[in-house]
DNA sequence: ATATTTTAAGATAAAAGAGTCTCAATAATC
DNA sequence: GATTATTGAGACTCTTTTATCTTAAAATAT
């Protein structure tokens, strides 16, 4: 699988978020009901996207997260790095160490152009652009549910 | 990770191959020592690749495996669908179940343009092409040794 | 102060992926 | 036929990922 099972899920919850008011924030079990994810691993996960800097939380009641910047300013690309790391855009599709231009393996330049295409797609599309797109076309964000039912309740 | 370690291997293994007399059986044996992978995992992963038409093998001595086809009629696509599956091209970005143009998810079209640059790579580029590549410049496909350290010897 | 709501952190469990080991089956050679 | 070289198949272990559960810490409200 390109993205692990956690950042998809984290994805998922900054959508959410992006979608929200800004400033407010979201206690973790709403957003595990709505996304029907399970509570104490997106916790795990949200807690990773606070210690790299793109969620704030605020405990008791009230509480909740919400993000750092705008999801306009937040591409793909920070959340996938954040809970995945960045060796999907670095490593060698052989597996070799230090493959590069230096030592490359055979198919590294054609992976090379791949990943550029990869690394296009998470950088280019905001948190934003991709609610909006998604309210537009009441699109889906769970198995079932679109952004009408997750959002306008 | 885009691929998995087996599918990795089972690569590896493939382009060793690819470089070999076209009809000799090879011994896995020989290919775990060369390629540095563990004889018995990479004999699993072998067995795969036979069942999925990919390989014929022999049993007792002279036995070993080789490529059924011709390495110029194998593109990498083959290999990594016999091993990891065609998840990878199929598969929501966001893990949803059915995304597609008719339920997409928000990132449905773009992640729909990286997978055709994936599925591009994986179509175009053949064993034979590859192994062509890497003898003529000295390519790597261990961590420490290039094509001339496998198979000039 | 106490109770309540929330995130934080850690221990544990379950599932999947990666890797090892043993023994059986097959084929060649002596 | 016995021995040897090889793949095949299954059990088993180890590690990582995914998921759950419990307790602690923080903040609010009463």
């Amino acid at each position: 699988m390109l993205l692990s099972k956690s950042c998809v899920y984290g994805l998922r919850a900054a959508l959410y978020l992006a979608n929200q008011e800004k400033g407010k924030y979201i206690p973790i079990r709403q957003m595990s009901d709505k996304l029907e994810i399970s509570f104490h691993f997106l916790t795990k996960i949200l807690q990773q996207l606070t210690a790299e800097g793109i969620l704030q939380s605020f405990k008791g009641p009230n509480g909740g997260v919400r993000l750092v910047r705008k999801g306009s300013e937040i591409p793909l690309m920070d959340v996938v790095v954040a809970i995945d790391g960045s060796k999907l855009l670095t490593e060698c599709a052989l597996g070799l160490p230090g493959c590069g231009v230096k030592a490359p393996c055979p198919i590294h330049d054609k992976w090379a152009e791949t990943r550029d295409s990869i690394r296009e797609m998470l950088e280019s599309s905001t948190l934003t652009e991709l609610v909006k797109k998604g309210k537009e076309e009441n699109l889906r964000l769970t198995a079932d549910s679109g952004f009408d039912i997750l959002f306008n309740d």
